[in-house]
DNA sequence: TATCTGACGATAG
DNA sequence: CCTATCGCCAGAT
């Protein structure tokens, strides 16, 4: 009984998440700097597929060239498109 | 403590 | 535009 919960790095994490707004789209290198853990895009990418698809919104993340989350492509781009965003080929128009 | 893994990123071909 | 490689970070075993 010695679980502290969340890391300090998912908490981090999570409070940048946590501030997105719906239409909002971000890298998982945003995150990362942004949660004050430059570099770390994909410890970021290994969070959300860990703890992402609870309350955090996971689909509003894609790489830095744009691309959707691998095999969640059709989802991703369902809910993105719902929040007005523009997606195309499993990308987001930007 | 050592080693492996992966929703990444940048670069080269 | 594509795939292949290397480097980086945090988590898991």
């Amino acid at each position: 009984m010695d679980d502290k919960g969340p890391t300090p790095f998912e908490r981090d994490v999570v409070v940048v998440l946590e501030q997105l707004r719906a239409g909002d789209v971000v890298t998982y290198g945003e995150v990362a700097a942004e949660a004050g853990h430059p570099g770390a895009a994909r410890a970021v990418g290994s969070l959300l597929r860990r703890a992402g698809g609870g309350t955090l919104p996971w689909w509003r993340v894609v790489t830095s060239t744009g691309r959707l989350v691998p095999g969640g492509e059709r989802e991703q781009a369902r809910l993105l498109r719902s929040e007005g965003v523009r997606v195309r080929g499993g990308r987001v128009l930007g």
